[in-house]
RNA sequence: GCGCCCAUCGUCUAUCGGUCAGGACAUCAGGUUUUCAUCCUGGUAAGCGGGGUUCGACUCCCCGUGGGCGCGCCA
């Protein structure tokens, strides 16, 4: 197979906001099709709207292609530098008649440009996706390229830009279906020649609806902010819409990029799933190399109070201990009992496992036993067995009291490893608290 | 209101006229793990309704229903 450099698609959001994860849905599949087949990604930053574009905005979707792995191949265009171009085609369409000044009055603000549709003409397209799309001439209406403030419309800088760019596929949303239309005639108007169009379906919340702004989990960010990986979320999106068609789920971007087709795309809207998304995410996590959990885990805690200078060792290893059951890296905040003097002790597991009777009496025996043996897998065990035996318990049944004494909480990594990590004084020290202090 | 689009388990999906309608997440039941998670085994669970076309429809066509998008001097 020969790359075929002459493809070229882009991704073209306005700075206006957080990175909505439909829109970087987009910028995955536009990502894809230009990878797989061998062409170049491209990046436009449609910032015309002087008024809702912002710089916090831009550097929000820096961030998340970045975070994600989306580095365009070129540098990116700003739309707002392309206002004479723009404007020039508007002169030029007006020079040939197809479009016309007019005061459509109300505003007072002079005249704007308006494109005529072709009268009499119907109009259609072969959507990569959706088929073949129609729509009748008398549905179709003039309308607005440049404001009566000289400023250009989205429909004319979007058009002219993408023949600028030599885009030769436009991936886009479906909300965008009735604007082809339109864009097909501006691009007949210049002279240029029509790209393919592929329209994906929406992403919709966990009710079956479209995302509004009150909806939690929208933006890249969020998942970013609650600990998903980005190769994990990347993978997670590129399976809504699309399915390599086999039974694989859990993709490399090699293989992604190998199966991706935009013929492969389904036409209807999807929901998006968390459980599943979370689920990836912990396979993801589980399956890296502990050296890249780390760097993961590290990055993402950044430099909270309980993790100061000269606990890097110590993290290393509660990472070790705890990377197979880390399902997002927001997991990372419960790890604090391996770093404070003393855990937070969760009151439902308190009362539950050591509010008993007898309870103190068993830990303390515990501790007694634990004090004259060394401090080693096996010493930890023996010692653990001998006082439930003493106790006239069951093999196992102290295993929780202690986890809670020493953790503060119900779950967490095999109780002898968690000791031997923690280390025998403190282990020691927080055992006699539970037994002192928070046994009934 | 008008135009366009969409419709398979709860969810993401496979199927491109002939399958016991497959997989995954979730869920339920077992097993492993002396906690939890993982992991293993098994179960429940789907073609929106009505007409056609065809020897045969989830698949093709029409109508209906439901949902979405569009109808800006926003993008």
């Amino acid at each position: 197979m020969f790359p075929n450099m002459s493809t070229r698609v882009r991704f073209a959001p306005s700075p206006t906001g957080q990175v909505h994860i439909g829109n970087i849905r987009a910028a995955i599949f536009n990502w894809l099709f230009a990878r797989h087949e061998g062409g170049r990604f491209l990046l436009r930053i449609e910032d015309t709207d002087r008024e809702r574009s912002t710089p916090e905005a831009l550097e929000a979707v820096m961030a998340a292609m970045n975070w994600l792995g989306l580095e365009p191949d070129e540098p990116p265009l700003f739309q707002s530098t392309r206002t004479d171009a723009h404007i020039a085609a508007a002169e030029q369409l007006l020079s040939n008649g197809l479009a016309f000044k007019e005061d459509k009055g109300g505003t007072g603000k002079g005249d704007c440009v308006i494109f005529r549709m072709p009268a009499g003409t119907d109009s259609e397209f072969d959507d990569i996706i959706k088929g073949r799309l129609t729509k009748k001439a008398e549905d179709m209406k003039d309308f607005v390229i440049v404001r009566s403030d000289g400023s250009p419309v989205f429909h004319l800088a979007n058009v002219v830009d993408d023949i600028f760019m030599g885009i030769t596929h436009v991936i886009r949303g479906d909300d965008h279906v009735e604007n082809t239309f339109r864009h097909i005639a501006l691009y007949k108007a210049l002279g240029a020649d029509v790209p393919r169009y592929a329209h994906l379906p929406m992403i919709v919340n966990a009710q079956g609806k479209p995302y509004s702004k009150r909806d939690g989990d929208a933006y890249v960010g969020d998942f970013r902010q609650k600990g998903y990986y980005a190769d994990a979320l990347f993978n997670y999106l590129s399976l809504l819409g699309w399915s390599p068609g086999d039974d694989r789920e859990q993709l490399t971007r090699q293989e992604l990029t190998d199966a991706f087709t935009l013929e492969r795309v389904r036409s209807s809207a999807s929901q998006m799933d968390l459980k599943k998304l979370t689920f990836l995410n912990g396979r993801y996590l589980a399956d890296m190399s502990a050296a890249d959990f780390e760097t993961a885990a590290s990055a993402y805690a950044g430099s909270p109070d309980w993790l100061q200078a000269g606990k890097a060792a110590r993290f290393s290893e509660v990472c070790r201990l705890l990377q197979s059951r880390t399902k997002t890296l927001a997991d990372v905040r419960e790890w604090t009992y391996f770093f404070d003097r003393m855990p937070a002790y969760e009151q439902k597991a308190v009362d539950k496992l050591l509010r008993k009777e007898g309870v103190g009496v068993m830990l303390s025996a515990f501790v007694q036993k634990l004090g004259v043996v060394g401090f080693d897998h096996d010493s930890i065990e023996s010692a653990l067995r001998a006082a439930e035996a003493e106790a006239g318990l069951k093999e196992g049944k102290l295993n929780q009291p202690v986890r809670v004494s020493i953790t503060g909480i119900t779950t967490g990594a095999g109780i002898c490893e968690t000791m031997l990590l923690l280390g025998k004084d403190s282990v020691i020290a927080r055992l006699t608290h539970a037994a002192t202090n928070l046994c009934g």
